[in-house]
RNA sequence: GGGCCGGUAGCUCAGGGGUUAGAGCACACGCUUGAUAAGCGUGGGGUCGAAGGUUCAAAUCCUUCUCGGCCCA
């Protein structure tokens, strides 16, 4: 002891000494409140200064590797709740492992590259009136790169803040040259070896800004669109010979479609009917309609009305219904076929799931160029997309129905019913109606100008092409990894059984060129192992903007009028998809090494980053770049509902580490249960709250309780009384359920485990048995110094298990018992010999513990009818008839674990249990009841004990 | 609309055919006043999202519905 109890006082009543100054209270100067806000900014200083990243790589030199891949948050704003979540898991991950003694490198990292940064920065432009495409690309991507600069930054200081202790000096960004350059030799992986191609698919597209939109770049209006029923002449029908000669009659609000048609989609479980119309000169035309659109269709023809107005003689249905089905094999031709050329081709009829009976005829037309049911149904009958509208939304000049109209396509009077398409249609007499449609329409966010969806040659990397194919390298990939939640692997593999080719271009600035040469003659992409090598090599030095018809000119020499150059860039998910090579595999972060054993996002990655990865490492390596992944959920508000701003019920972490610290952010999320959605809000971070001032409290205890402690005061086990040796083996116990939940990643029982150990065991029994002791006995007692080594011994192990949460507060406790010991952070899983366990010691406390419960129920009765306050009050007698259990309960010191005065255990006739109240005296020292001495109002014990003190004074 | 997943006390979570569904926290009441803005004890609190079904027996298995979530359309 440092301070030794000073002699009794004379107390200033006349009855008894003040016998405090003799009793040994808890002293230390850790704070019962935490103040964290205020503390952990102090404590990260502390650790960026003496670099504890750096000081954990070289204390785990040599160790077993844990390869922990970072994925890349997208660096446009703030941490959200999702990023603390998801970072507070991986650091979790990472300080368990590394305190099971591995050695684990964390290089954090992000995502730059993309469209949201570039709309950040066009914005920008805009307030300044100035338009984007008057930048010089070069200098557009520069301020690109400034920007997601910036919000790493920013996010950087965030993470730390949280108590994310990674490689923060030298992470890894997608826009860094090592990386560009990685990425177009990934690409250019895939281009050597024939995994990629030319295609073409339908996106949005805005006439007016001559560029495709991402539907996040999309908004709906209500507009009035010109709605049209054109007729088809049906000249085969192989399994309907009656049709032929009728009309198929198709319903459209783009009219500007018609001339881009390609054929005809019916649905095959839809039934359809003929619909006769006699004219008045007793010709009969007769039209195809399904047979639940058909009254619409009438009153859009106002076949009535003209009937009554006798401009037709009558019109019916009669006929026999039948199923589409019967229209395979069926073919009509385009109004415009006398045009001959592309008008001429037969219009094939084509089953089409997408096709219902909610709206127009039940028979749609078909322009695979411009719609994403077309486009998939066409190419699955061998029609390909002919490119009739041009980037300005015009018709090409060739093209042989309304070539070189000067009007773009979406333009109203192009598609209205006196326009040149409702015109040419009528004279055709294929035009069976024509008037004004109101729906919601795309229309672009920028320009607020309508859309089109268009086809436009992509490149795409093929998921069906080889042997084995890529779906199928990737599918094997997915049977040996292993998830964590299980259901993980059903997720991402359902996905990857169904997904469509990889489309990898994009028509964007902010990105990674797709470095590659189309001879114009042939189509073909020029594979030439040394110009990619010279490729590679000028993205390393200069990044993306090597990427000129310069340096295309530099490579190709004569031959640059041969080659077109490509000038889409990459999807960002390619990048993403890649950091496995330019993180683990290019030795520019040489702790690491290939492959990762884990990766760790939210479930939304299946699609992501997890798939991307996958796909790009099995199309380049053959094999997935993890062992396992591990998926979390989402956090939801506390209602359980997603969170958003409109609805106002957003949680920001930079708030809760403002009020609550970070400590009590990172023990929520290890507290939720991670592998479903879970909830924050206010009620539940101050349970957390408590739950920490419970842990933290235990800590300050036992911080005082060890106060003055010295190696010399350190008993063996085997001196140690049982309630000293059941901790032990509690903490043993304890020491392999959590090694367990580690490797689990189950840090939802990880911290319950510690928490329940905490508060049952140690708090509401164990240091309250003890308190007595610790108190009371003197420093040299054996049964003091007993207790006393096993809270050093539980001080060690809670402060290490309890570092990778509270990582802080660890930090704090630590360093208030060891100054000079540095981070707690450096140490390893606590030593817990094996030898603890004690299974006959564990069943004798349970039994101990049922004897409390059961003799604290009787004597809250007593302290109800006031007999008794204190339970040291009280006596307690337990009779038993059965021998085995009398000899385990004499195994006991019961008086000491039941903390009452006395209990007389009796070998009887029955089971009973009673309680009464202690016929002795308090003892003015440890207040215990006991035969004491009237005079000092001592017990013997601390008779002995103030005896010696006044002695030693 | 489709695929996948979930709903157990006010809160965070256990329990995954077998007594009367548990723990910690919160809450109420009490004890202690030597962990004191702390500690200890006792107590109330549940239609296990809803409805059907299988079974001797269902929180647990099946079906439907509902609410919510992620990913698609």
């Amino acid at each position: 002891m440092t301070a030794a109890p000073a002699s009794p006082k004379a107390s200033p009543t006349m009855s008894a000494p003040d016998y405090r100054p003799t009793v040994f209270l808890p002293k230390t100067d850790f704070p019962m409140k935490a103040g964290l806000p205020e503390r952990e900014p102090q404590i990260l200083e502390r650790w960026q200064q003496a670099d504890l990243y750096a000081q954990l790589r070289a204390a785990r030199q040599g160790r077993e590797k844990f390869i922990y891949h970072d994925g890349p948050p997208y660096a446009n704003g703030d941490m959200h709740i999702g990023h603390a979540l998801n970072h507070v898991l991986k650091d979790a991950v990472v300080r368990t492992h590394s305190l099971l003694g591995k050695d684990v490198p964390y290089v954090p990292g992000w995502d730059c590259h993309g469209l949201p940064i570039e709309w950040k920065v066009e914005e920008a432009y805009r307030a300044k009136k100035q338009n984007k495409d008057e930048v010089p690309a070069k200098e557009f991507r520069a301020e690109c790169r400034a920007y997601a600069q910036h919000w790493v930054n920013v996010q950087s200081q965030q993470l730390q803040r949280l108590g994310i202790n990674g490689d923060w000096k030298k992470p890894y960004l997608t826009m860094d040259f090592a990386s560009e350059a990685t990425i177009v030799s990934e690409l250019l992986k895939f281009a050597e070896s024939g995994q990629l191609y030319r295609g073409a698919k339908p996106v949005m597209w805005s006439p007016v800004e001559k560029t495709a939109l991402a539907d996040a770049e999309v908004e709906y209006h209500d507009i009035t669109s010109t709605q049209i029923d054109v007729a088809f002449e049906i000249v085969e029908a192989p399994n309907a010979p009656e049709l032929v000669g009728a009309h198929a009659v198709i319903w459209t609000t783009t009219p500007w479609t018609i001339p881009v048609n390609q054929g005809i989609a019916y649905g095959p479980e839809v039934e359809y009917l003929l619909v006769h119309v006699t004219e008045l000169d007793g010709s009969i035309r007769r039209y195809l309609v399904a047979e639940p659109l058909a009254v619409e269709f009438f009153g859009r023809l106002q076949l009535m009305e003209r009937a009554q107005r006798g401009e037709i003689k009558r019109f019916d249905s009669s006929g026999p219904d039948f199923k589409g089905a019967n229209l395979a094999g069926a073919i009509a031709r385009h109004p415009m076929h006398h045009l001959g050329g592309f008008f001429a081709n037969p219009r094939p009829f084509l089953p089409g799931d997408f096709v219902t009976t909610d709206q127009g005829t039940g028979l749609v037309h078909m322009a695979p160029d411009h719609g994403e049911d077309d486009f998939a149904l066409c190419k699955a009958h061998g029609i390909n997309p002919v490119f009739a509208v041009e980037g300005d939304g015009r018709y090409r000049a060739d093209w042989l129905w309304l070539g070189g109209e000067s009007k773009n396509v979406i333009n109203p009077t192009l598609n209205a019913p006196d326009g040149p398409i409702c015109s040419d249609l009528k004279a055709a007499g294929a035009l069976l109606s024509a008037g004004p449609f109101s729906h919601s329409y795309p229309h672009s966010w920028r320009s607020k100008k309508k859309v089109i969806f268009r086809c436009t040659p992509q490149w795409f990397v093929p998921m069906d092409a080889g042997s084995p194919t890529l779906r199928e390298k990737a599918m094997a990939a997915i049977a040996a990894t292993q998830f964590t939640p299980d259901k993980g692997r059903n997720r991402i593999g359902s996905m990857v059984e169904g997904r469509p080719d990889w489309v990898l271009s994009r028509q964007r600035a902010w990105g990674v060129p797709i470095t590659l040469f189309v001879d114009r003659k042939t189509g073909d992409y020029l594979v030439d192992k040394s110009i990619n090598q010279k490729i590679v090599e000028r993205f390393r030095e200069q990044g993306v903007d090597a990427w000129t018809p310069e340096f295309a000119a530099e490579l190709l020499g004569d031959r640059v009028d041969q080659y077109e150059m490509i000038t889409d860039i990459l999807d960002v998910w390619f990048d993403s998809g890649c950091t496995h090579v330019y993180v683990l595999e290019s030795g520019h972060w040489p702790e690491y090494r290939w492959p990762a054993d884990l990766y760790l996002e939210g479930s939304d990655q299946h699609r992501g980053w997890f798939q991307s990865s996958l796909l790009q490492s099995c199309a380049t390596r053959g094999r997935a770049p993890y062992n396992a992944i591990l998926t979390h959920g989402f956090t939801m508000d506390a209602n359980g509902r997603k969170m958003s701003k409109s609805e106002g019920n957003t949680i920001n972490p930079l708030d809760v580490m403002k009020t609550y610290g970070a400590d009590i952010l990172r023990l929520w999320a290890l507290s939720v249960d991670f592998t479903e959605d879970h909830r924050i809000g206010d009620e539940i971070l101050k349970g957390v709250a408590d739950q920490y001032r419970k842990l933290r409290n235990t800590f300050r205890y036992l911080l005082g309780a060890l106060d003055g402690w010295s190696e010399d005061e350190r008993l063996p086990v085997s001196e140690m009384p049982a309630l000293e040796r059941w901790v032990l083996n509690r903490l043993a116990v304890l020491s392999g359920e959590l090694k367990a939940a580690v490797l689990a990643y189950d840090f939802n029982r990880y911290t319950s485990l510690i928490t329940g150990f905490v508060q049952d065991d140690l708090s509401a029994f164990a240091m309250d048995v003890r308190k007595d002791s610790l108190y009371c006995d003197a420093p040299t007692a054996t049964a003091r110094r007993a207790w006393r080594t096993v809270l050093d011994i539980t001080f060690h192990a809670l402060t290490r298990w309890l570092a990778p949460v509270l990582v802080f507060t660890a930090e704090e406790v630590w360093g208030t018992r060891y100054p000079d010991a540095g981070s707690v952070h450096l140490l390893e899983w606590p030593e817990i010999d094996a030898g603890w366990q004690d299974e006959t010691l564990a069943h004798q406390f349970i039994l101990a513990r049922k004897l409390r419960e059961e003799a604290y129920l009787k004597l809250e009765e007593m302290r109800r009818a006031k007999e008794i306050g204190s339970f040291l009050e009280a006596v307690v007698t337990i009779e038993t008839t059965n021998e085995d259990r009398f000899v385990a309960m004499q195994a006991l010191d019961l008086t000491e674990l039941l903390l009452v005065s006395r209990v007389t255990l009796v070998k009887g006739a029955s089971e009973a249990l009673t309680v009464g109240k202690s016929d002795d005296a308090k003892c003015a020292r440890c207040w215990r009841f006991l035969p004491v001495n009237p005079e000092t109002e001592l017990c013997g014990r601390c008779t002995d004990v103030v005896g010696e003190m006044v002695h030693d004074a």
